[in-house]
DNA sequence: ATAATATGCAGGTAAATGCCTGCATGTCAA
DNA sequence: TTGACATGCAGGCATTTACCTGCATATTAT
C-alpha cells in the first residue's frame, strides 16, 4: 500500500464524493459519475485517475464505457496501519491530553 | 471534524512520521521532534502547524518549550465516517470487483 | 457509412504546497 | 544582566494540484 497516494486521494472533497457515489451504486460509468459534479468531465476524469492510482477504484472497460468499482483493500490497510493502532491507545492518549490541558 | 484538513494532514510522510514519534513518546518538544528529521526546524514547525490545524495534535506551552500531544479524536471520527462504512461492506465490495475482473 | 456517444490526451493557468533563509521574540541559567 | 537556548514570523522559490479548453480516438446505433 502506498499510504501517500491513498491519503492524498482521500484528501479532496470531490474524490470523497465520488467514492460515496460508488458506495451507493458500484460499477458506474465515467459519464454517470460526472453528472451533477459541477466541473468539466476532464477534471472528474483526473480525480478518478488519482483514485485509480491509489488503488481505491478499479476499472473495467466495457465497449465504449468505463465501469468503476470500489476496491476496499487500501482502506482496510489504512485501518490496520493508521487507525487501529491509535484506536487501541485512544483512551490513554485522551487522558494524556486532558491531564496536560488542565495544567499538569 | 474537517475531513479535508485531517486527510491532507495525513497525506504527507513527514507528518505521519511525526505522529508515529508522538505515539512512541507523547508530549515531546518541537526541538525533540525536529531531531533526525533532515529538514530545517522551520519546515518541521510548518508540518506541526498543519497537524495542529487538523486537530491531530494539541500543544501546551511550558516556559520556552512547546509540548506536543496526540489528539486521537479526529482519527476516531475518520474511522467512524470513512473506514467503518467501507469495512462493513468490504467483502461484498471485493466480490463485486472480483466478479467484474473475471469478465462478468 | 455516418452521426452520435463515451472516453482519452495535450497543454495552459492560478493557487496551494513544501522547502528554504534571515531575523525577531521570549525564557532560562550563570 | 547577559548569553545561550527554544520557538515565532516573514518572505522567496520550485513543484504540484485542480481546474480549464480544444482536439483526437474509439464504439455503437441508424
Amino acid at each position: 500500500m502506498d499510504a501517500d497516494k491513498v491519503f492524498k486521494a482521500l484528501a479532496d472533497p470531490t474524490r470523497r464524493t465520488l467514492l460515496d457515489r460508488l458506495y451507493e451504486k458500484n460499477g458506474q460509468t465515467l459519464g454517470q459519475l460526472c453528472e451533477d459534479l459541477d466541473m468539466a468531465r476532464q477534471s472528474a476524469t483526473q480525480h478518478l485517475g488519482i483514485l485509480e492510482e491509489a488503488n481505491l477504484v478499479s476499472t473495467v472497460r466495457r465497449g465504449r464505457e468505463k465501469l468503476h468499482f470500489i476496491n476496499p483493500v487500501p482502506i482496510h490497510e489504512v485501518y490496520e496501519r493508521w487507525v487501529r493502532k491509535f484506536e487501541h491507545r485512544r483512551l490513554s492518549l485522551l487522558h494524556d491530553l486532558k491531564k496536560e490541558l488542565e495544567g499538569e
